[in-house]
DNA sequence: ATGAAAGCGCTAACAG
DNA sequence: CTGTTAGCGCTTTCAT
């Protein structure tokens, strides 16, 4: 082999099959027409050079990359995980491959993000939350690909939506903790600004407080998202400094619920004997932790397998002819556990 | 605008600013020639026509994709996705963007997606753990990029190699127990076939036991991968009905570590009074539960940092005059906490 | 600092 | 079922 310096091509592998190079493309293809003894030829040719398919070349020439984008806020975060591992599964079949960015909660981050995704010509795009810059909706809506908005619902939606609302869900373990007697409930959430999200509990808190008739001042701001273990810890130890007499406190996640919990017990607090708590997210600890903890499922898996049924749906069709902008729920269920 | 239906490219955007195409393209290179008017005129016309600028296209011409393949068991594991976080921070000034993959523990799926990924030409390519099927090895090998295996120490590497022995690690904390004058240990791990780095912890685990003149037989295997929560407390409570003399109990990781913890504390079983727990990877939760957990802090983060900085060392060098493969060593290090 | 020509490796479109 | 021709949108290379 003279030419082993270069890594071979199509070309390669047709003379040494002795087919034409289209020929070698059809055999590379699922359902392209080809004869099963050509085929068989053409692939132990290429198995023989080492030849390996070049996506670049294919992806110019047909204009299709097979890539869907999709842009979670973190990587260390078990929900966005689970939606973005159900949408793998859904597309398993699809020949989509994810291009999977996060944006550390920085919408800044998010339309850097996009505009290095887009160059790569995705086939779809999902973003997680419905806030973005003014250039990042500019440049999303300008694509000319389907997006899709989940883990929320934006007002003013970009194209669909796969999502919920979370100041809704709060909202439910609100009545709850009100249905059991308490009043003086309080919310631990992170700094407004980035965690959108976040902040829509926080929101729904407010709002249900006050539909409740009750004050919902209650207010412990942890941080920056995200607001883990340690940053619950440290906003409930707050919250009990400055509202010794809270009964309940909703946090914005499982994991800050857990710090709560924590910080409850090293003080000796009995939960939820003295004071209730409630999560976010279904997250494994939830079930696990002693006593385990009411939270709100949002069924991350469900928002992937949706988005990914989505997308599906829609590339089958030519952009032409692409139904209107789809708007798809999901019911966020209220889990009551041990803590209250 | 009657050409609309049509993305534009570079040609379109080179008739707007009055300049050739090639000019286009120097304009939206960092260090190329463009005296700074005519950049200004040609990102101006870029703008106003909405031009996105076509990766599939230079990726083709210049034979360069910008693309780093970085494959891991799992996304919802934070040791792997502060790996990952680590190695885009490193990466952030050089113009790699991360192809991210997951196996979900199986080197079938992982010789899937190393075949995926090869095919969409990456300069370099990350892998987890030493051990892959034949085809894969073989793939990796032939196909003239940088290979980097991580968070493993194998014995005969594919090319470079960045991580720590997993067995080792854990005779620290063997040797910390024993230390304490504890002789009747466990390991609480998975199934060993699919794990390799739970299993390197298993042998690492009966290696040291036997060092001391131990018994390593209260072996619990918890399942296939990942072992989490639920599966270390149901292993915890196989452990104590089949060795109830156990007074310690070495878990694969702080989750299944947690849940080990969690089953003792709802049988009543003091930790450490009773039985000492130690888990692995510095888990955030390790440092928040009551007790706190022992563990072994692997550096993720480094082992990230690390691989980072070493591919892109690796990229500058054109393919023929690159280094020897190079095997960096992380050092893992026993962190003791309340649990033991 | 800018331009002209050629072509990266594959596949759309058409033909047979 | 297989082949031929042309070209996807950029960038390499060589000029100027």
């Amino acid at each position: 082999m003279t030419r082993s310096a270069k890594t071979p091509t199509m070309i390669d592998v047709a003379q040494r099959a002795g087919v034409s190079p289209m020929t070698v493309s059809r055999a590379f293809k699922r359902d392209a027409s080809v004869s099963d003894d050509t085929r068989r030829k053409i692939h132990a040719a290429a198995e023989a050079l080492g030849y390996v398919f070049d996506s670049t070349a294919s992806n110019l020439r047909s204009q299709k990359t097979g890539f869907l984008a999709v842009i979670i806020p973190s990587l260390n975060n078990a929900n966005f995980a689970d939606t973005v591992g159900a949408m793998t599964t859904q597309l398993r079949d699809s020949d989509l491959q994810i291009l999977l960015g996060y944006t550390d909660y920085d919408i800044e981050e998010e339309e850097r993000l996009v505009e290095q995704f887009l160059r790569r010509r995705p086939e779809a795009i999902v973003v997680t939350g419905g806030k973005h810059t003014g250039r990042t909706r500019r440049l999303l809506q300008n694509a000319g690909i389907p997006v899709v908005e989940t883990w929320d619902l934006p007002e003013d939606p970009i194209d669909n939506v796969v999502g919920f609302s979370n100041a809704a869900a709060v909202g439910q373990m609100v009545d709850h903790f009100v249905a059991r007697g308490l009043t003086r409930i309080g919310f631990i959430g992170g700094d407004e600004a980035s965690d959108t999200r976040g902040f829509d509990r926080r929101r729904g808190f407010v709002a249900a407080m006050r539909a409740h008739g009750l004050t919902a001042d209650r207010l412990i701001a942890g941080g920056p998202p995200p607001v883990m273990m340690r940053e619950g810890a440290q906003a409930m130890a707050d919250m009990l400094t400055r509202w010794p007499d809270v009964q309940a406190a909703i946090c914005v996640s499982d994991l800050s619920g857990f710090g709560a919990l924590t910080e409850c017990q090293r003080r000796g607090i009995a939960v939820p004997g003295d004071i209730s708590i409630g999560g976010f997210g279904a997250y494994d600890i939830s079930a696990q932790c002693l006593p385990t903890l009411t939270t709100i499922d949002a069924f991350s898996s469900e928002i992937g397998r949706a988005t990914g049924q989505l997308v599906d749906e829609l590339l089958r069709n030519p952009a032409r002819d692409r139904p209107a902008p789809q708007r798809i729920m999901v019911h966020p269920r209220l889990v009551v556990r041990g803590s209250g």
